[in-house]
Order: structure tokens, then sequence, then C-alpha cells
RNA sequence: GGCGCGAUAGCAAAGCGGUUAUGCACUGGAUUGCAAAUCCACGUAGGCCGGUUCGACUCCGGCUCGCGCCUCCA
């Protein structure tokens, strides 16, 4: 079966062709780096975890690249409010980035480009733009000119006076019109700044992936990334600016644009403007990551999708019923062959259909609680390897069902030890058929949070 | 003003023109010292009004409501 993605561009499910099927290119949408990413943040960069890990299992190579934009205005602000240089406050949230990243469980991309080491190609490109005629000098400012480009609006379907009429955009004295854009801008001595042809600046925003697209992946790339917020301005521009420069001609820039739909909370869009978002650092301390991963899977990528307490809580839940069969399972499962395997991969060969792909995962758990012997343990594997797919169940099930968040420590709540001293006590209670005894330890655990259970196989217990 | 998205059972969330999505919750049963976990049984839901059709949640038209982009934004 072939691998079938949404397009923004041609706003159909398309056959994907890559350009070289020996090596597929794609790129996302990265993190400015100013402070803390939330949960809306983290859905594309768990989504497109689940495409680049289909993309590695079907194709011989991938490089999936992802930016960090570390050259931006509210770096500025945020590292003057907090009385720190731009350079330490950009490295400091760039690493909780990866940290929170890797609690999602996602594969670290094959390339990171920073915005500031690719300065010189950035400037190159505007350059060349200018040559052009696409882009002109006005005030320190580099401006690219929208009306040179008959493509403009292509990808997010729309025109520049439509677009004007009822918008509430800001028209600069130096833009010829005003739909043009920047991509260069001077800066004071106080700011981050290159020396340039047109002074000492730093770029705009959109210059930075279309530049760093071409000299890291390529004059056209397969796929391209990002929330559907940034297909206009950000991915038109790109385009714009792209294309311009290496006269593609009929040829794309990107051949497939994929955006995931907004997290939102009681029905409105998440985002630092508004306030109203949770941070994944802070959601951690609540949550094992991989239970927020499996929450933003829940739903289809293109939909909205409405983050509660109740998401998390309904996500906890599927995953213990998916530990739950994966209990005494070996971690290595890559041998592992079974029809529901291919049933999961053709779901996630269908534009990422995630939700019934999860949906194939408890299934195979149902097959597992209703087996035993060799069977069992062959349907085990077959789970653990479905759920690599989607970048779960990777860790014991006893881990699983042991887990606390790392603030916890020993300060509050029971030890690992202590409980286990309380489930032999508790033992030899019941030999003894001291059942108000065996009770009252079960009853004095679950006041703490730990749930018991009884089996042939002795007493397991699990944080709740 | 332009462009786009959504409305499914108690909750979350899919596919599909006619056959069980799935998970959680609920109820009954099996199991258990009692529980828990597990297994079995159990839900004709698809915003409103028309149309096409032998048949529509699924296609077409209209309406209502909600959301988003056009400004930084995943």
């Amino acid at each position: 079966m072939t691998i079938k993605l949404h397009n923004t561009l041609t706003q159909n499910k398309d056959v994907f062709t890559p350009i070289n099927p020996d090596e597929i290119t794609m790129y996302v949408c990265g993190p400015t780096v100013y402070n803390y990413v939330h949960i809306g943040n983290a859905r594309p960069v768990v989504i497109f975890d689940v495409l680049y890990r289909l993309l590695k299992r079907n194709y011989a190579s991938v490089k999936y690249a992802r930016n960090i934009t570390d050259v931006d205005d509210k770096i500025n602000k945020a590292s003057a409010d907090n009385n720190e240089t731009i350079g330490e406050l950009s490295s400091r949230f760039a690493d909780a980035f990866h940290e929170d990243m890797a609690h999602l469980q996602t594969l670290t991309p094959d390339l990171e480009p920073r915005a500031t080491d690719n300065i010189d190609a950035m400037i190159e490109m505007i350059q060349t733009l200018i040559e052009k005629g696409h882009a002109y000098e006005a005030q320190g400012h580099v401006l690219f000119q929208v009306s040179t480009d008959s493509n403009y609006g292509k990808l997010s379907n729309r025109n520049v006076e439509d677009m004007l009429a009822g918008a509430r955009v800001e028209v600069e004295s130096y833009k010829r019109e005003p739909g043009d854009f920047v991509l260069w801008k001077p800066s004071t001595d106080d700011l981050p700044g290159w020396e340039s042809p047109w002074g000492r600046g730093r770029p705009g925003w959109h210059i930075e992936c279309s530049a760093m697209i071409n000299k890291h992946l390529g004059k056209t790339i397969d796929i391209h990334c990002g929330g559907q917020d940034l297909i206009f301005p950000h991915h038109e521009n790109e385009i714009a600016q792209g294309t311009c420069c290496h006269d593609h001609g009929s040829e794309n820039f990107v051949n497939y644009w994929m955006h995931n739909g907004y997290i939102t909370m009681n029905g409105e869009k998440m985002a630092k403007s508004v306030g109203n978002f949770f941070t994944v650092r802070e959601l951690l301390e609540k949550f094992p990551g991989e239970v927020l991963r499996f929450a933003l899977l829940t739903a289809h990528y293109r939909s909205p999708l409405d983050w509660s307490e109740d998401t998390l809580l309904q996500a906890k839940a599927s995953l213990d019923r998916l530990y739950g069969a994966l209990r005494d399972a070996q971690l290595d499962a890559a041998n592992a062959q079974h029809v529901k395997i291919d049933e999961l991969e053709n779901f996630i060969k269908d534009d990422l259909a995630t939700p019934q792909a999860l949906s194939v995962l408890h299934s195979l758990a149902g097959d597992i609680n209703k087996t035993q012997g060799d069977e069992k343990s062959n349907l085990q594997q077959a789970l653990r390897k479905a759920g690599s797919f989607l970048g779960l169940l990777s860790q014991n099930a006893d881990d699983w069902f042991k887990w606390q968040p790392e603030s916890a420590n020993n300060e509050s709540g029971l030890s690992d030890d202590s409980i286990d001293a309380f489930i032999e006590e508790r033992l030899q209670a019941r030999a003894d058929k001291n059942f108000a005894r065996s009770d009252e330890i079960r009853d004095e655990l679950k006041e703490q949070g730990i749930i018991l259970e009884d089996s042939k196989e002795g007493t397991r217990w699990t944080r709740g």
C-alpha cells in the first residue's frame, strides 16, 4: 500500500511520490527558543515524529531537519527582561526543548540547523533576490516585493487584495506595497546583528527556513510540516523566497505541505499570546510523557484537539490497559510479525490515521488477554512492535505502573521498598487468613495512591 | 471583506452509501477470601431543513451554531 498524505498545496489527500526514493527530505518548523514550549507546540513535533518513523521504515534514508530559531525579537525582549544574554537564554530554552521532546519519546532529527549558524546563506539568498528584482532595499531594510511573484498566494489560496480588505495590516512607509515582507532589518548596537551589504542587521523571520532548506536539503524538498497557523504568511513567504531565488519555474519549492490543527482549550486556540496554555514541563509534573504523546495521537492530526484534564486521564487509562497486556513481556520485539502490525502500518500510511492505529493496539491487547503461553508471547511482541510505530509502549510494564513524577522523590509518598515491605506483611496475613489485617494494609496503601492486585503470580502494585 | 475548518452516542474519537470502529464510564455475569486486573454480555449516535438514491451519519444544496487564518503564533 502506498503512503497518502494530505497536501495543503492541493487541498487533497495525495499519493506520496518522493523526488528520490533513496533519500527523502523533510523539514519541520521548530521552536523559537525564548521560553518553555506548550503542549500545542509539541503537537507537530509528535505528529511528524510519527511521519518520520513511517518514512524511515519505508525508505532507505530520510533526511529530517528541524530548525531552531535563535534570533528573534521575542528572544531579544526575553533576554532583556531576564537580564541574561541572548545566547544564554536561547541555549537554555533550546536545551529545555530537547528535554521536553525526549520525554515525549520523539526521535532526534538528523539535522537541527540554528538560524544564527546560517546567516551567510540568508544574506546570499537575499542578495540573489535583489539581483533578480524580487527584493529591494529601503531605509536599511530589505523587503520582498510580493507583486513580483505571480504565484504568490498559491499555498494559502488567497490573493493580496482580498487579504488587505478586512485585515489589520500595518503598512510601514518604506514598503512599496502593503503586502511586502521583511527579509532583513537593521539592528541597533544593543541588539544582535551581523554585517551585511545593507549594514549591520538581522534576518526577518521567514528567510531562515528558505535558506536552511536550500543549504541543507536542496532546491526542492519532499515534505514540509508545521502548524496550520504557519500557512500564511510564513510558509507562503518561504515559497516566494525559495522559488524566486532559484528560478523554480513550474517546479515546487516543497512537494507536500502538511499542517496540523490546533490544540484548543474550551474550544479556543491554545496560544502563548492568549495565555491559555499548559507547558509540556508542567504537564510532565503530573503525567508521564507517554501519556501526553498518547493524548496527542488520539485525534487525527488535522483536527482540533481540545485539551483538558479528562483528555489526559483517558489517555492514561488507555495506556494502563495496553501496558497491562504487556506485563512480563520482553522489551525487544524488532522481529515480530503479525497481520495486525501491517494493519496498523496501513492506517498510518493513510495520512497518519492515528486514532485508527490506536484501535489496533487495543485489539491486540484484547487478544493477548485471552491467550496464554507462546501465542501470548508472540502477540505481546506484536503489540510492542506495533506500538513502536507510534513511538509508544517501549518501556517495561512494571516501570510504567510504578511511575511517579520526578519531583516526587523521597519526601512525599512511599518508596518502592517500603511498599514491598507492606506487601510482604500482607502476604503473611493472607496466609494466616487474617483478612482484616490484609484488607487494612490494602486500604492504607490505597490512601497513598498505591493499588494492589493479587494474581496467581503474586501481588502487584501500581501508582494510581 | 477574503480564505479555510468543524458539529457523531454520558465523555473522547474514527471509518464507511446498506454489515461491531475503538477506548473510558455505566449495568449484569464469570473469576477473587473480598477486591483489583482480566474475560463475557450490554448502546441503531451522527446540529437543523430539503434533495439524490431501493437505501445516507456517509453524496448535493441551504440554514444555524462554533472555531481559525489574513498581526507574533505549532
